[in-house]
DNA sequence: TTTTCGGTCATACTTTAGGCTGATTTTCCA
DNA sequence: TGGAAAATCAGCCTAAAGTATGACCGAAAA
C-alpha cells in the first residue's frame, strides 16, 4: 500500500493540485465576478501554469540517460595470481605430475639436490626426472624449459 | 534570420498553437453555447492539453542528464606486454646494464655460450658478469635469479 | 690527476646439470 | 591379473655453470 503511494506520489500529487487550482479558480470566479472578456486572458493563465506544471513534471521525472563511459583500466596482478594452468598445453607434453611437480620446483631456482631433499627422494631420481622434463618439453637446459612452461602456461 | 526562426521555432510554435486553440475554443464557445457548469471540464481539458504541452516541451527541449558511469574494465594484456620496469628495485641490487643484459638473456633460457656469442664477447667475461649478477642478486644459481628478477619485476 | 667503476678476458678449480644405460618397484587400467 | 606407464635408484661420463683470482682498458668522477 505504501508502495502504491509512493509510484503514484506524482500523479495523485497532479490530480490534488488541479482539483485545488480549479477551486481556487471557481471560488475567485464567485467573488469577483468573471469578467467575460478577460475569458482568454484567464485560460492563457491556465495554459502557460500547466505547461510550466508539464514542464516541471517533466524534468522531475524523465529518466536521467545514462551514459556508460567505459575507463580501461590496466590491473597488474601479482604474478601468480593470474595464473591458470593450460592443460591442453600441459597435455602435449606429457608430462608426468611428477615431472610437473619438479619443473616447479626447478622454476623456483632449486637445485637437483635441493628438490630431491624436498620430494624426500635421491638425487638419481630427480636426474631422471630433470631429463625427462627437458626431453619432453623439447629442450636442452632447466633454463629454457621454465622460460618455455611459463610461455605455455604450464606453470604460474 | 533562419537561424533566428530555428532557435525560436518552439516559442513560435507554442504561440501559434496558443492562438489556435483560443480561438477554437472561442470558435465552439460562440457556436455551441457555453455550457456554464461544464467550466470545470472546460479548464480541466485545457490544463491536462497544456500540461502533455509542457511535458513535450520539456521532453523536447531539455538537455539529456547524463548520469555517467564509470566502469573499469579489466585489461588483462599478453604476459610480455604487462611490464614495466621496476626502477627501484634495480637501483637496488645494483646491475650494470650489462649484467641486467646477460639476466635477460639468462632468464630466455641460454647457455652463457649463447650469450657470449650474441654480445659479441668471449665466455669468461658472461661468466664474470653471470657470477656478478649472482653476487648483486644474492642468489646461487641462475634459476634463481631469474625467478628473482621476475618477481621483483627487473625482468619481463 | 688519481681513483673508481664498468666491461673485457684468462686460468684453474669445484659444483651442478644433463646424457646414457640399466635396473627395481609401484600404480593403475584394460 | 598381466602389462604399460610412472616412479624410484645407481653409476659413469661430459657439458655447463659457478667460484676465485688477477689483469687490462677506457670513461667518468672526485
Amino acid at each position: 500500500m505504501r508502495k502504491w503511494f509512493a509510484t503514484h506520489k506524482s500523479t495523485i500529487l497532479y490530480t490534488v493540485s488541479l482539483g485545488i487550482l480549479l477551486f481556487l479558480l471557481r471560488w475567485l470566479e464567485l467573488r469577483f465576478m468573471v469578467i467575460r472578456y478577460a475569458l482568454e486572458f484567464y485560460i492563457g493563465a491556465i495554459a502557460i501554469v500547466f505547461t510550466a506544471f508539464g514542464i516541471w513534471l517533466a524534468l522531475k521525472l524523465s529518466r536521467p540517460k545514462v551514459n556508460t563511459v567505459i575507463v580501461e583500466k590496466q590491473i597488474f596482478l601479482p604474478r601468480p595470481a593470474d595464473f591458470t594452468l593450460n592443460e591442453k598445453e600441459l597435455e602435449k607434453t606429457g608430462l608426468s605430475t611428477r615431472e610437473l611437480e619438479v619443473l616447479q620446483l626447478m622454476a623456483d631456482g632449486l637445485s637437483n639436490q635441493e628438490i630431491a631433499a624436498k620430494l624426500y627422494v635421491s638425487l638419481s631420481t630427480i636426474k631422471t626426472h630433470s631429463s625427462k622434463v627437458l626431453e619432453k618439453m623439447d629442450v636442452r637446459r632447466r633454463t629454457q624449459a621454465i622460460d618455455k612452461a611459463k610461455k605455455l602456461n604450464i606453470i604460474p
